[in-house]
DNA sequence: TACCAGGTAAAAA
DNA sequence: TTTTTACATGGT
């Protein structure tokens, strides 16, 4: 018999939850989606499995956020407090997107592209665990090829919740990454070599040789990319796509990306291919939220936005 | 079919 | 020290 809870949550105006969700909407039904305006993943708690179920009951400017919490274990206050901050983190909601509005007025292309899609925030991932394995999978292969390759990892190693005659994965925890074989990870798809990385990395974790957590609080970005870099199998790349994606540090700017490289040539320099210095210099104009306004320009691609600007000329 | 795709570490030179 | 190579799957 599930247990059942539902509470509400204001993000921070504008916030679009629809605009976000949309990042989600092709992935695996059981592992985490978007359909007919609801998100649901599984999230762990106090070690404890909840499915959430997310829709949004406001609108752009006045935004709210309705939950569904559904979970076979018996749920204290103390989880259901737990599970709001993790809401929180997963889809941003305390960060305000105003004053990264304000910063990037003075880029006329930018200015334009976040009126656009004004509200869409940057999810992250519940543990910057999950953020530094899944950037690890992606690294060389493309998007599709590593998606499919951690699904096949989070189905097979990741902690199955049975509610409602439906299954869902939740990602697998370092704990199980640090006890399965190369082999089996090979299996998934992954490399050889990866699958070290990823096996190695979940050791130190579960030993607490590594606080990845703890990471989160230091307040230069440099720093977190060279303790990650310490790693192996992590270098600057994989480092700040971990600190994007799992620390909502949105000043981290990947300019050796070739996604974001591509996207940002598409809208500011007519799809000629850019260097990552060239990368660097356009994104000095949107100061400490380069990341984001880098998320922006792939979310705008992938929804093959034109903004009929003006293209800056070199 | 071959080659590229949101890299990295290890081997070879 | 610097350069080259191996590696995984999916799409074209």
């Amino acid at each position: 018999m599930a247990h059942s809870f539902y509470i509400k949550l204001n993000p921070v105006a504008p916030y679009d939850f629809g605009l976000i969700a949309k990042i989600f909407t092709d992935s695996d039904p059981q592992i985490s989606r978007f359909e007919n305006g609801r998100f649901w993943q599984v999230i762990r708690v106090n070690n404890k499995l909840i499915l959430i179920v997310v829709e949004s009951t406001g609108t752009t400017d006045k935004p709210e956020l309705s939950v569904q919490l559904k979970s076979n274990e018996k749920v204290s206050d103390d989880d259901l407090e737990l599970t709001k901050k993790a809401i929180t983190s997963i889809f941003n909601l305390d960060f305000g997107l105003s004053k990264f509005y304000e910063e990037v007025k003075s880029d006329p292309i930018m200015a334009k592209l976040v009126k656009k899609l004004k509200g869409l925030n940057s999810p992250s991932t519940p543990t910057v665990f999950e953020a530094l394995v899944s950037s690890i999978i992606e690294q060389q292969i493309s998007l599709k090829a590593a998606h499919s390759i951690e699904r096949r990892m989070v189905k097979t190693f990741g902690d199955k919740l049975e509610i409602e005659y439906k299954t869902h994965y939740a990602f697998p925890t370092p704990q199980k990454l640090a006890s399965v074989t190369k082999e089996e990870l090979r299996e998934c798809g992954l490399s050889f070599r990866k699958s070290e990385y990823i096996i190695d990395l979940s050791k130190q974790v579960v030993g607490e040789t590594l606080d990845l957590e703890k990471l989160k609080e230091y307040e230069d970005v440099n720093e977190i990319i060279n303790e990650l870099s310490k790693i192996r199998g992590v270098g600057v790349w994989t480092a700040e796509l971990a600190i994007l994606r799992g620390m909502h540090k949105l000043e981290a700017f990947p300019a050796d990306d070739i996604g974001l490289r591509r996207a940002i040539s598409h809208f500011y320099r007519d799809d000629q291919k850019i260097s990552a210095d060239e990368a660097r210099e356009i994104a000095s104009k949107w100061g400490k939220w380069k990341g984001l306004a880098g998320f922006y320009l792939i979310v705008a691609e992938i929804m093959s936005i034109e903004l009929n600007v003006n293209k800056v000329k070199t």
